[in-house]
DNA sequence: ATGGTCGGCTTCCGA
């Protein structure tokens, strides 16, 4: 089983450049962040045509998240639990052939300190929450998406440039390492323990052509899911494409 | 060098 995530920065934008990769992934179920779509105006026949099964999670202008896959999946849930009064559209969950599949797209968080950051960490905690039912569920299960948060010095660049970054902090990688220590595993880095992985590269200053990247899209894996892995990945080219996002995609794949 | 560039129900905001 193949299951990748790729934030899109928009599906409208990104409407060729999804449907040309979706062609060649090879993946049964496709985790999406970054929709800028409501649900209502998503481009659906555009997928369905090629037979995509979609449940999309989205909202007026900002975040929006959505799974894609082959088969349908069971149990789809809106929202991450721990707080009814948010309404950003963040997180999305749902099961295929037995496999919990979470996808995300956790608050940037900047500028940090700030309300902005306080939300962040707030959502981390609640994740949290929701990441040790999973574990309890003893579900094979994997959380994936945009985490905004960069674990570790060898995840980024230049580690000094992104000392006051929300993405950066000590307060956010502790909580990220928090997760970890429940006993989720880091597939991309499982895979790939040395160099570079990264998954973003910013519209801005040349970023991509100086290989200035940082890695925020992540997999993280339950002991049952962990058990399976087989493989995991960066689709790098995707950022070199025109009228890429600034994001490329992961993947990994379980033993069935 | 406080710039630069995307996307969105755009004329600012979020990233």
């Amino acid at each position: 089983m193949k299951i990748a995530s790729f934030n899109i920065n928009g599906v409208k934008a990104r409407l060729p450049r999804l449907l040309e990769w979706l062609d060649i992934c090879e993946a049964d179920v496709v985790c999406l962040q970054e929709l800028k779509s409501m649900d209502d105006s998503f481009p659906r026949l555009e997928f369905e045509g090629r037979g995509w099964h979609l449940e999309t999670h989205g909202q007026k202008g900002f975040n929006g998240v959505a799974l894609f896959s082959r088969e349908p999946l069971q149990d789809v849930r809106r929202g991450l639990p721990g707080d009814d009064s948010d309404e950003q559209a963040r997180y999305i969950e749902g099961t295929h052939k037995g496999v919990r599949i979470a996808c995300l797209y956790l608050p940037n968080g900047n500028p940090a300190p700030g309300p902005k950051y306080d939300y962040k960490l707030a959502w981390m905690e609640r994740l949290r929450k929701r990441a040790a039912e999973l574990l309890d569920s003893e579900q094979p299960t994997v959380i994936t998406g945009d985490f905004n948060v960069i674990p570790m010095e060898k995840d980024c660049y230049d580690p000094a440039a992104w000392l006051n970054d929300a993405l950066f902090l000590p307060q956010t990688r502790a909580a990220f390492q928090t997760l970890l220590y429940q006993g989720w595993t880091d597939a991309i880095r499982q895979i790939h323990p040395q160099g570079d992985c990264f998954t973003f590269w910013d519209y801005q200053r040349g970023s991509w052509e100086k290989d200035h990247g940082i890695r925020i899209d992540h997999f993280l894996l339950s002991p049952q899911a962990a058990d399976r892995l087989q493989d995991a990945g960066i689709d790098r080219a995707q950022r070199g494409k025109e009228k890429a996002s600034d994001h490329v995609p992961v993947w990994v794949t379980l033993s069935d």
